[in-house]
DNA sequence: CTTTGTGCAAATACTTTGCACGTAG
DNA sequence: CTACGTGCAAAGTATTTGCACAAAG
C-alpha cells in the first residue's frame, strides 16, 4: 500500500495516528469509484475484517472530511456519499437509480479548468454536478419506451 | 396568494390534488431565502397551522422535487434542505456555521449562464455550488483572530 | 362519490456517543 | 507508558409508513 503514503503523511501531520482501520478504509475509498456511504464501506470492508465497527467508518469518514482527505458529494436525497479522489472534478448524479459517477465530458471538465468557473466573493473551493440518467437508465428507459412503442401502435 | 398560481398550475397538470397545506409549504418555501430543512418549515408552519404535520412536510416536498417545483440542494453532511427557487443559480455553504446562502458575484452568477458550463452528455441540470465561511463567521474569525493576536503578543 | 392527502403514532434508517479495552507513537 | 482510536451497544436524529378520517375534484 504504498501509494497511500502520501495521505497518510497528511493524517500525521494533522496530529492523527496510522490505524490499521484508517489505512484499510482509505484504501477502499481510493480504489472505489462509486462513491460509497458509511454504510457500503462498512459492508464491503467487514467482509475482510470482520471486526471492524460502523461507527469506526463513520469516525474515519468525519477525521477524513475534516482534513480534505475525503469530500462529502453532498447528494440529494440521500445518505451521505463519499469521494477519495479530491481533486475538483465534477458528478454525474443519476436521478432514476441514484448511481453517482465521475461526469464525462467530451472536452475537458470544466471544475478542472479553474477559468470557466472563477470563485466568487470569498470562496474557498467549489462543486460543479450534473443530474440526468446513467448509461444503464438511459438503455433501460429506451428499451421500455421501444417495447411501450411496439405495443401501443 | 396569486403569486402562486404558475406553480399550482403545474401540481395540477401533474396530477396532484390542492390542498392548503401544499399551498402553505409552497409559499413558505418560496418566499424563505434559507434553504430550509423540513424541520424547519415544519417548526415555523406550525406556529400558524398548529395542526399541521411533519409527515405531511415531508410527502409535500418529496411530491414538489418530483414535478421539480422545489431543489434539494444537497448540503455535505446535513439534512435535506430545499430551495423553491428553482431557476439556476449558485449557493454558497458555510463550512462555520452551515448557513446555505445564494452566492453572490461580482459579475453574473456562472450558474445562470450555460455558456461557462456546457451541459456534458446526457445531463439536464447542473448545480455549481461554493464552499467557504459566510460574512458572519468571517466577521467572527477575524474578532478572534484579532484578540488572540493581541493576547500573544 | 371516489380518490388522494392529512395527521398521528409507530416503525425504520441513519448517525453519534459513552465507555472499557487495545494499540500507535 | 500514555493518549488516542476501536468496538460494541445504546442513544439520538432524521425520515418514512400504516391507517382512519377529511377534503378535493
Amino acid at each position: 500500500m504504498k501509494h497511500l503514503e502520501p495521505y497518510l503523511e497528511q493524517l500525521k501531520k494533522a496530529g492523527y495516528k496510522l490505524t490499521h482501520q484508517r489505512l484499510v478504509i482509505l484504501d477502499y475509498l481510493l480504489k472505489s469509484r462509486d462513491h460509497p456511504s458509511a454504510d457500503m464501506i462498512y459492508e464491503d470492508l467487514r467482509r475482510h475484517y470482520p471486526t471492524i465497527s460502523l461507527a469506526t467508518v463513520y469516525n474515519t469518514l468525519e477525521v477524513f472530511s475534516r482534513i480534505g482527505l475525503v469530500v462529502d458529494v453532498g447528494a440529494p436525497g440521500e445518505r451521505r456519499r463519499f469521494d477519495g479522489i479530491t481533486s475538483p472534478h465534477s458528478h454525474h448524479f443519476c436521478q432514476q437509480c441514484g448511481r453517482i459517477e465521475d461526469a464525462e465530458f467530451s472536452g475537458q471538465d470544466p471544475a478542472a479548468s479553474p477559468a470557466a468557473a472563477p470563485l466568487p466573493l470569498h470562496a474557498t473551493r467549489c462543486r460543479l454536478d450534473y443530474f440526468g440518467l446513467c448509461a444503464q437508465c438511459r438503455a433501460a428507459s429506451a428499451a421500455s419506451t421501444l417495447t411501450q412503442t411496439s405495443h401501443q401502435s
